[in-house]
DNA sequence: TTTGTTGCAAAACATTTGCACCCTG
DNA sequence: CAGGGTGCAAATGTTTTGCAACAAA
C-alpha cells in the first residue's frame, strides 16, 4: 500500500519523486551535529538523497542511488547512518511483511492515513483525540508509547457513486 | 463460540497464555481442508499449538514448542505451514521492527495491538471509543470505513525496568 | 498410485559487526 | 593527534528453497 504525502489530486503515486523537503547542505550538517556526530561526506551525501529521492526508499536503495555520486561509499554505512537518523527521529522506518525497511525523512507534522481500497486515493488526516486515547491505553498496560501507525481503509465518496451507478 | 481472552485487566502481558480458542481435532482438519492441503500430523501439531499455546509466536518458538511433541519436525515446516495459514487469512501475522513475525490463530473478533519496540511482546486492546472516532474520521471525508489496522508501539513496563537498570 | 508433504541442509536475504585504516574536529 | 567514522568482509538471524525420501488420498 503506497503512503503518499499530499495524496489529494496526485493520479499516480510515481509523481512521489517530488522533492518533500527544501533543505540545503547547512540544514544537513546542522541535523548531523545535532545528534552529536561528525560531518563526513557520506553522511552528506545520503541525507541529500534522502531529501531529493522518491519518499521511500530501502537502504539498498539508499546505496545504490549515493554510490553514483560517492562510488566508495560501502552499505554498511548506509545502514549505520540510517540507523542514527531513525534513533534520532530524523528519519522514520516504514517495514511492511518481511520486505526490507523503508525510510523517508521523518515528516513534520504527524499524521494518519485514510486510504480509499478501490482507487488507492490516500488522504491525510490528524486526529488529537485518538491520539490521546491510545497514550490512555498505553499507559494503562505500562507501556512508554514511541510511535504508532494507525491506517483506515473504506471506499471513497468518488468510488461509491462509481459502483452505485455500475449497480443501476 | 470461540472464547476471546482479551488483554484489558492483565496486568502482565504474559498471562495471554491462556486459550483464545477452543478447538478440536475436527475443527484443525477441516481448516487444512478448507485450504485445499493434506491433513498431516505435522500441520494437527502446528494448529494445535497456536490454538493452545501463548498468543501472539514466533516461528521458532512453535517449532521449539511443536518439537517437545514431535520431535523430528523440522522448522522448514513450520514456516511453510504458518505461510500458508496466513494466505488464507486463518492466521494474521505481526511484524515489528527487524524482529521475527509473530503469529496468531485470527481472532473473530477484532482488536488491535500493542508492541514492545525491545522485546516484541504484544498485548491486545480493544477500545471502542477509539473505533467511534475512526468512524467519525471517516464520514468526515465522506469514507465508508470497511476496516483499519492500529499498532501502537512503546516500549513495555519490563524493558523500561531493563534500561534503567543498564543505565545505573 | 499419484501427488503433495516432509526433513535436511544449503541458500537467500537484510542487517550488523569486527577490525585496520582514515579523516574530522 | 585523538577518537569517531569508514570500507571491507565475515557473521548473524530469519525465512525460503531444492531435493530425495515419504505419506496421504
Amino acid at each position: 500500500m503506497s503512503e503518499v504525502i499530499l495524496a489529494e489530486g496526485l493520479q499516480n503515486p510515481e509523481e512521489q519523486v517530488l522533492k518533500r523537503e527544501n533543505l540545503t547542505e547547512k540544514d544537513f550538517k546542522k541535523i548531523i551535529r545535532q545528534m552529536g556526530l561528525k560531518v563526513t561526506q557520506q553522511r552528506l551525501v545520503i541525507l541529500e538523497t534522502l531529501a531529493e529521492g522518491r519518499v521511500h526508499v530501502t537502504a539498498q536503495e539508499v546505496f545504490e542511488i549515493v554510490n553514483d555520486k560517492f562510488p566508495e561509499m560501502g552499505f554498511a554505512t548506509v545502514y549505520r547512518f540510517l540507523r542514527k537518523l531513525t534513533e534520532n527521529n530524523f528519519v522514520t522506518e516504514v517495514r511492511m511483511g518481511g520486505l526490507p525497511a523503508r525510510y523517508e525523512l521523518t515528516p513534520k507534522r504527524h499524521h494518519d492515513h485514510l486510504t480509499c481500497v478501490q482507487c488507492g486515493k490516500i488522504v491525510e488526516f490528524e486526529n488529537q483525540e485518538i491520539e490521546k486515547l491510545q497514550e490512555q491505553v498505553a499507559k494503562k498496560f505500562g507501556f512508554e508509547l514511541t510511535n504508532h501507525v494507525l491506517e483506515l481503509y473504506g471506499k471513497c465518496r468518488d468510488c461509491q457513486l462509481n459502483s452505485k451507478r455500475k449497480e443501476a
